[in-house]
DNA sequence: TATTTATTTGTACGTATGTATAATTTAATG
DNA sequence: CATTAAATTATACATACGTACAAATAAATA
């Protein structure tokens, strides 16, 4: 939205078509993702209306207006925080299924590498990444079933979770094709849940502390694949 | 909070311990209704921090101060609202585990049947009962995952859950048992996600209409089943 | 009917909200 | 250095928020 189209000549000394004044995008870019983290996280602490655009500004060391110079009305920066990192995911998830796709064959893709490429990249950062990652996966838990949240998980999201789902489908040939999205559906609310941190496993099981991600996604791959498999048996 | 203790000789007309004055509880309970009644709507629509009590008030038809001389703070009228359905739907699930236990006798109740009689209640509410379980359906996925929701609902609904976690445990016996706790954090997640009414499942199967809540249920419980089931595979 | 309490209304307070406007500072240019 | 545009600051606006207080009304009693 506010990317500018560069000049053509790439040299920038003698850039013909180069105007007058301080170019954008210098400094501005680290000021853009510091506003990016500090939103991320107010969102994901107290929620899109749980947070307002003070709290972001002042957790970013800036005044109001530079929020929404930066990235529009606050419905626009909630958008860019999603999207920053879904663009990651969707680029990892990518890679994954092209490398499944070219080992597969002509066969199908097996089930458990489907559920395991999909979950794994985002269960992955939520635990081994910055704490920007584990704010965002707690924002997408928090996202999945409103309103505002699924129209954008919808416009950074979908893509690429119908080619899963394709795929999905096409490994499981005999079995109802809107089984496999409610499936689908399933396999990422669990690892939505798993990385929201929310502290509920920990009450119902009486643990102190939170268990290793990696722990619990093995078992979401072994359940969700399980489970994906009893969808082909009529 | 607002109850009162009704005097313990029953018969009105000669009740010794009645003080003069108007009685607690008698039309305000169709007006406490009508309050949860908007309270829920609203708050599943625009969230607990979307929704305001002037909003709740208006919709209800009242003033807003009715709303606090009623259920006190925003939050505890948050908390009557989960709580209402919370109650019936706990009610539910504990007859079914107890007539599950009666016929189960010594051994362990089916995973198949423990899985069913926890999701039906909500599913067959959700889908079978009037507009408030609806909304009240769409409330409880956006809870889910946010810090607010889970200590009302692990409030009102971990008890219960613990009940089934342990008849899950047993029936699965070889498995580890904080699996069949991510399990069962699954097989919710996955029940919330159908009642959301989000319209994802049908954005990305095409579909144009919402699907029959039994047939995500009779998938659901196909799919969870055998989740399960593979837990005790090592 | 007079009295007592439950319930509802009307109004107000102090603060927080998203957004907009104008002025200022910063960083590059020729 | 003068100039131009980006980036930041400062301030303001109109509205919405949760909560509280005082008054009025309603429904029962003796």
């Amino acid at each position: 939205m506010r990317q500018q189209l560069r000049s053509l000549t790439l040299i920038q000394g003698s850039d013909i078509n180069r105007k007058p004044g301080r170019p954008k995008g210098g400094k501005s870019e680290q000021t853009r993702e510091r506003i990016l983290d500090a939103a991320e996280q107010l969102f994901a602490d107290r929620g899109y209306d749980g947070a307002s655009i003070r709290d972001v500004a002042a957790a970013a060391g800036l005044q109001i207006h530079s929020i929404s110079y930066h990235f529009g009305p606050k419905e626009q920066l909630f958008d860019a925080v999603v999207a920053r990192r879904a663009d990651i995911m969707t680029g990892l998830r990518g890679a994954a299924l092209e490398t499944a796709r070219q080992q597969a064959g002509a066969a199908a893709i097996p089930i458990k590498q489907l559920v395991r490429d999909y979950a794994s990249p985002f269960i992955q950062s939520a635990s081994h990444g910055d704490v920007g990652w584990r704010n965002y996966a707690a924002l997408m838990g928090r996202l999945a079933n409103s309103p505002l949240g699924t129209e954008i998980i919808a416009r950074h999201y979908d893509d690429m979770a119908r080619e899963y789902i394709t795929e999905l489908q096409r490994a499981l040939a005999g079995a109802d094709p809107e089984d496999v999205v409610e499936g689908f559906s399933a396999m990422v609310a669990a690892m939505l849940g798993i990385c929201a941190a929310t502290g509920r496993p920990e009450r119902l099981s009486g643990r102190n502390a939170q268990r290793p991600p990696e722990e619990s996604f093995e078992a979401l791959v072994r359940f969700h694949t399980a489970g994906f498999l009893a969808l082909t048996i009529a």
